[in-house]
DNA sequence: GCCGGAAGTT
DNA sequence: AACTTCCGGC
């Protein structure tokens, strides 16, 4: 679509979508699901049992009434909603166990996949219940399923990072009983910012980005990204940082964690990889977000275009994390290299750095604060992280089943340059290639030129507009929107520079090859194929197949879960383990920095880049219903501005949650999304860094920090929007 | 309880 | 498209 293509950037269509199209916006029954299922609140309606994915409605009525509030259908019964979920079995993103009443399977192949991509299936060790869904393991690894909805959005968020803390009584409250009303749900909101809410929602992003918390933080993203914006859009991905409460068993810093019940599946959440990415912490799952649209062959999946259903983040760092995470996702599942395709441009030089020490994480975070202020201080924090990771990964130091699955194979790496390829030296740059390797044009490294770029290559299909393929185009969007228009439209590349932003050059794809990209997406889907050919079947997990399906085991299920089931075994069983390279770069704050950095080639040569946008952003970050090129050039201002001053921050903060106030005020109902909100971690969490382990792990303060506040941003975003 | 067709709604 | 509603059948 041209649409915003005009600006520039092209994200291919699909990603478009979910706005426009009506139907996908609204909350799936099956994320609605999956937020109950991560909720504690809920467990004693539904939750986590038996095989990896599998859940029981211990409470149909219950779990019918709460879907009827989210929905505002208060006819809503069992019977009808069971009706729904029917439906899911056609799509592939269910099966009902049978022989177990009220008991059904998510098929995560497709909703992972599609959706979150980034899950990191991880291993999950102890916490995981069975029927978790992967769940990233170790700490740092999990991830949370993004909230596709709005609404999703936001409960995840806060239900991560409050767990029992602020939000939980007055989301236990709400979600209950009282969350339903469909004509309320302001009031909720309200309550919820007033008694923690704001709070709430700042810790998480202190915590974040500060661990300590300072309070500073920023609560940009929220006033950024307004709630409206979110109709759909918001981020899906999220990559936020971990949260840290997301395991709640094992992690500690928040501590508490509710406990993870058995039941629930997830400790964590199966985002992403991005090694701090876990942010959403709550046990998740992983299911995800299918899009409403994806679940099908689909695809794009990976990437972004899930997401879309509803609504996904095209923030750079999203962005980032979200490569990251399917980079992971890719190799974990076994997914086709093309996966990558999305981003094809993107080439992820893994930059060694020497690592510095740092001991701590904190003092990585410190650093990497300071050097995103400076500019390229952070870098060596990051470096020192990468190379950690790079080891990791390599190393395969998780995932036990893993086989290797290493990704080197894959064409992908040669765009990723996951780990192996020393990256240049110099502040590692992201640059955001056109296809991989020479697909199209490029080989060479010429850049094209805005104009060129797109039309060169083919733009093709979506191209016109953006070269960008994929990611890039945010980042056009986003310098535009802020008006410094760091990156200029389009395509261009700029280098940061000086400070040591870390370039990135966005080419401008073809757009073919874009689309190209999001046929290997399906990969979950249809894919048994193309498991098949990439992979990985070593990914299985073992877990899996204890229990089922194959194996038999007593329970129906496995048989006449037949079709489905073959594709979803596979899917699950597999965890990987992080993709080497990749991790490294995504994860760190690389990413951040990356993402800042980017810049479309063309672009105009100064830096534009933070600085400016920073200053654009300010007035930016309201906007209501916008366009997604404009939220994206909203936040990433101020995302930017955040990095650039913290010190700012502080005062950005008391803005944004005003303004969010407001946003929320003007929603209505929340229920739902507050209820489950409510749990909603404590933020905790923010974390500590954790640990990270995975390779992931070394996340990044800064990283964490942004998102984190992407997170809350977008759980605001989503509270606000539900509207029933 | 569960299934799935058919029609209607958003 | 994604349900919601209704319903007959097993």
């Amino acid at each position: 679509m041209k649409t915003p293509g005009d600006t520039g950037f092209a994200f291919p269509e699909w990603a478009y979508k979910p706005e426009s199209s009506p139907g996908s916006r609204q909350i799936q029954l099956w994320h609605f699901i999956l937020e109950l299922l991560r909720k504690e609140e809920y467990h004693d309606v539904i939750a986590w049992q038996g095989d990896y994915g599998e859940f029981v409605i211990k409470d149909p009525d219950e779990v019918a009434r709460l879907w009827g509030a989210r929905k505002c259908k208060p006819q809503m019964n069992y019977d009808k909603l069971s009706r729904a979920l029917r439906y899911y079995y056609n799509k592939r993103i269910l099966h009902k166990t049978k022989g177990k009443r009220f008991t059904y399977k998510f098929n995560f192949n497709k909703l992972v996949l599609v959706n979150y991509p980034f899950i990191d299936m991880g291993s999950t060790g102890s916490s995981v219940p069975q029927s978790a869904p992967p769940v990233p393991t170790g700490a740092g690894t999990h991830f949370r399923f993004p909230p596709s909805t709005p609404s999703e959005v936001l409960s995840p968020n806060e239900d991560l990072r409050s767990p029992g803390g602020m939000f939980s009584t007055v989301a236990r409250r709400m979600a209950r009983g009282s969350v339903s009303d469909c004509s309320d749900g302001t009031s909720v909101n309200s309550e919820i910012e007033e008694g923690n809410g704001g709070t709430g929602e700042e810790r998480g992003e202190r915590g974040v980005s500060g661990g300590g918390g300072g309070p500073g933080g920023g609560g940009s993203y929220r006033s950024i990204i307004h709630p409206r914006l979110s109709h759909e859009a918001l981020f899906r991905m999220y990559g936020g940082p971990g949260n840290p409460a997301a395991h709640p068993g094992s992690r500690g810093p928040a501590g508490h964690r509710i406990h993870q019940e058995p039941l629930s599946p997830f400790p964590v959440s199966p985002l992403p990889g991005p090694p701090g990415a876990s942010l959403l912490a709550p046990p998740l799952s992983p299911a995800l977000s299918m899009t409403p649209t994806s679940h099908l062959p689909y695809t794009p999946s990976p990437t972004l275009s899930p997401m879309l259903g509803s609504h996904f983040s095209f923030n750079p760092e999203d962005m980032k994390r979200y490569l990251q995470a399917h980079t992971q996702s890719v190799y974990n599942y076994g997914l086709s290299p093309r996966a990558f395709l999305q981003y094809p441009n993107i080439v992820i030089p893994q930059p060694h750095r020497p690592a510095t020490d740092k001991a701590s994480l904190n003092a990585e975070r410190a650093a990497a604060d300071r050097a995103e202020r400076a500019g390229g201080g952070e870098r060596a924090g990051d470096r020192h992280h990468h190379p950690s990771l790079a080891h990791s990964a390599h190393h395969h130091p998780q995932p036990p089943h893993s086989a290797h699955s290493h990704p080197h194979s894959h064409p992908i790496h040669h765009p990723l340059h996951l780990g192996e390829e020393p990256p240049h030296m110099s502040p590692f740059k992201f640059k955001l290639q056109p296809p991989p390797l020479g697909r199209k044009q490029r080989e060479g490294q010429s850049k094209p030129r805005q104009s060129s770029l797109s039309s060169g290559s083919g733009s093709g299909s979506m191209s016109s507009t953006s070269g960008l393929g994929s990611s890039l185009s945010f980042g056009s969007d986003l310098s535009s929107a802020s008006g410094s228009g760091v990156i200029s439209a389009s395509s261009s590349t700029q280098s940061l520079n000086s400070a040591g932003l870390p370039k990135i050059k966005v080419e401008p794809i073809s757009d073919i090859e874009s689309e190209e990209e999001v046929e290997v997406t399906d990969i979950s889907d249809e894919d048994p194929d193309e498991r098949e050919n990439f992979s990985p079947r070593h990914f299985r997990v073992s877990n899996h197949h204890h229990h089922n399906n194959h194996l038999s085991n007593g329970t129906a299920t496995a048989q006449h879960q037949s079709h489905d089931e073959d594709l979803d075994e596979d899917v699950f069983k597999a965890p990987a383990p992080p993709p080497p390279g990749l991790m490294p770069f995504f994860t760190s704050h690389h990413a951040h920095r990356g993402l800042t950095a980017l810049k479309s080639e063309p672009v105009e040569p100064g830096e534009s880049n933070a600085s400016q946008s920073q200053a654009v952003s300010p007035g930016a970050t309201q906007g209501k219903c916008i366009p997604l090129k404009l939220r994206f050039k909203r936040r990433w201002s101020e995302d930017q501005r955040m990095e650039a001053s913290q010190e700012e921050s502080d005062d950005k903060k008391v803005r944004p949650e005003e303004e969010r106030d407001k946003a929320r005020q003007t929603n209505g109902c929340v229920e739902m999304g507050e209820d489950l909100a409510g749990s909603g971690e404590g933020d905790g969490d923010s974390p500590p860094p954790l640990a990270y382990e995975g390779s992931l792990t070394v996340p990044l303060a800064s990283h964490r920090r942004v998102s984190a506040e992407l997170h809350r941003a977008t759980a605001q975003l989503s509270l606000e929007n539900k509207d029933c």
